[in-house]
RNA sequence: CGCGGGAUGGAGCAGUCUGGUAGCUCGUCGGGCUCAUAACCCGAAGGUCGUUGGUUCAAAUCCUUCUCCCGCAACCA
């Protein structure tokens, strides 16, 4: 029975067609989920959108069509874009789809019935032209920020969640589980700022829009957008209506989220799980975010292209190995063209991909493409064979930190390795001594096996390429299993011809 | 004084917890090699570790002052 591992993105909110932002974090969940399932999980990855709310509305409004086919087109878009990034989504949630929104009104309706949701006042400073409520903090001498004219404070019915009751359960479960929330640093945010000043009940309905999920017994409130949005990570699973996938998947292992939501995946869902009696998510890992010439990647701006335009002009693994490599774990990263392509011809082209190519030709020019077992042992090659053999261990302990960038890094050590490899041994030299051909012959399987083992465990991050690499091998070994141990590349292999895996981008 | 994070050669980062010759990738320059995608390998130059003051035999690292950047502080998601 394999063991489970449940993964989500969060579910984006399709105010407009998604950016590079988006993709970074649909990339490493894609890239955990393959990694996962590598090595052996039963996964489940979900992503999806987050359709409802004022902002959609308004934007649908401006459009001339209604929210839904506003949102409808941009999802097409989001689906064609996951699909040209390789993303191995398991399932994609729609916050319209009839499945969720039958359930949350199930959700919303039994927190209302067990005493969790209460009706009450809802109290705010209120722009009547701008029809924004405000902030105390975010006045302008005590003026709306936008327009400038008066506010005045409103009042109206509204549902709240009771937070306040599950604070003190929700500090427990933080103490006794370390690893709850990822970066740690983000725990004290947490606690600082929410928590122990103490937590307030949550208003958890909304009257002054109707894009969103009617309260079932009381339709003129549509239930706020984070209670819907949260609630995508069990409805997709059937609850509270079917108990089969949430049996097999939940509680989920891993919430990958921007830094920016955190706060609502690790008090306010943690809070509703408990409510509903249901078991909380295992870790939240908030991450950082790419941005662009250092600034925030903006709908507003347009400071950003199409993702499409990257992967068509590079490749879709080297928009990939970009996400994937560049944004050290929990940090902030930059995103620019120039980074791309340097990243790509230094990393993919001239590291990995010459390399690949130089080996394959050479096993071609010298034994017809057809491999040998290693019979001429010399020290060096313990160097380099022990590095391969650590490697997978190695990349096992950065997956589990979910440290991503410094797996790969650690797997480019190795294949730089290989390349040192090369020039310290000087097989072209070999090749004129014909009594020199079994150690000829035992340096290229040693690289042909290195690069084997490399390529298996490149496979989450860079899929298309791994597989392109192993198809050039010809070899079939290509499990997980077979890279416990140097030396499965099969003897008297036919190696395909070499081809270039990733040509090198000049910059004019 | 709202909270949290960050500031390290031209660029991007590690090192800070547990003080002790500042490390990696890219870029630049020089050399080597010719199997390979002007690739690969070796070497060099380049840093008073944001700022102020302090502790110490010794500070990137510990304490303190200030500055700048990011996130949070939303009836935005």
């Amino acid at each position: 029975m394999k063991e489970k591992f449940y993964i989500t993105t969060p579910i984006y909110y399709p105010s407009a067609n998604f950016h590079i932002g988006h993709c970074y974090t649909t990339i490493i969940a894609d890239a955990i989920a393959r990694y996962k399932r590598l090595t052996g999980y039963d996964v489940y990855y979900q992503t999806g959108t987050d359709e409802h709310g004022e902002k959609i509305e308004k934007k649908a409004h401006e459009a001339g069509v209604t929210p839904k086919e506003y949102v409808d087109k941009i999802i097409e878009d989001a689906e064609d874009l996951w699909k040209s990034l390789n993303i191995s989504y398991d399932y994609f949630i729609r916050t319209t789809d009839e499945d969720h929104v039958r359930r949350v009104k199930k959700i919303f309706k039994k927190l209302y019935d067990q005493g969790d949701i209460y009706k009450g006042t809802y109290e705010g400073l209120y722009c009547v032209p701008c029809e924004s409520f405000w902030t105390e903090s975010q006045l302008v001498d005590g003026k709306c920020p936008d327009c400038g004219r008066e506010i005045k404070l409103v009042s109206e019915e509204a549902y709240f969640f009771k937070l306040s009751k599950y604070q003190d359960r929700l500090v427990k479960y933080y103490e006794e589980h370390p690893d709850f929330i990822l970066p740690l640093s983000r725990k004290n945010e947490m606690l600082n700022n929410f928590i122990n000043p103490g937590l307030e009940d949550l208003c958890v309905s909304r009257t002054s829009f109707t894009w969103g999920i009617p309260v079932d017994f009381d339709p003129k409130h549509v239930v706020y957008v984070w209670v819907d949005a949260l609630s995508n990570y069990i409805t997709s699973l059937g609850y509270p209506e079917d108990d089969t996938l949430m049996k097999k998947y939940w509680p989920a292992d891993l919430h990958l989220v921007g830094k920016e939501i955190v706060r609502f995946h690790v008090i306010i869902w943690p809070c509703m799980l408990m409510a509903l009696g249901l078991p909380l998510p295992k870790q939240v890992f908030g991450h950082g975010w790419l941005k662009i010439d250092g600034g925030k990647i903006s709908k507003s701006l347009g400071n950003y292209k199409d993702p499409r335009e990257y992967i068509n002009a590079y490749g879709v693994d080297a928009v990939r190995y970009y996400a994937l490599r560049e944004v050290p774990f929990g940090s902030d990263g930059n995103f620019s063209e120039e980074a791309l392509v340097s990243r790509t011809n230094s990393d993919l082209a001239n590291t990995l991909g010459n390399l690949v190519n130089r080996t394959i030709s050479m096993e071609h020019k010298y034994f017809d493409g057809i491999t040998n077992n290693p019979r001429i042992f010399e020290e060096i090659d313990n160097e380099l064979i022990d590095k391969v053999n650590n490697l997978k261990k190695i990349v096992e302990e950065k997956m589990n930190g979910l440290k991503v960038n410094e797996a790969i890094e650690e797997i480019m050590e190795v294949l730089r390795s290989c390349n040192k490899y090369i020039d310290e041994t000087t097989p072209w030299t070999l090749a004129k001594d014909e009594s020199k051909k079994e150690r000829l012959a035992t340096l290229l399987y040693n690289l042909l096996e290195s690069i084997r083992i490399c390529a298996i465990l490149l496979s989450p991050f860079i899929p298309d390429t791994a597989n392109k690499i192993l198809e050039q091998l010809n070899t079939k070994e290509t499990n997980y299993e077979s890279i416990n141990e140097f030396g499965k590349l099969e003897e008297g292999l036919k190696l395909n011809e070499p081809q270039i895996l990733f040509n090198r981008i000049e910059t004019k």
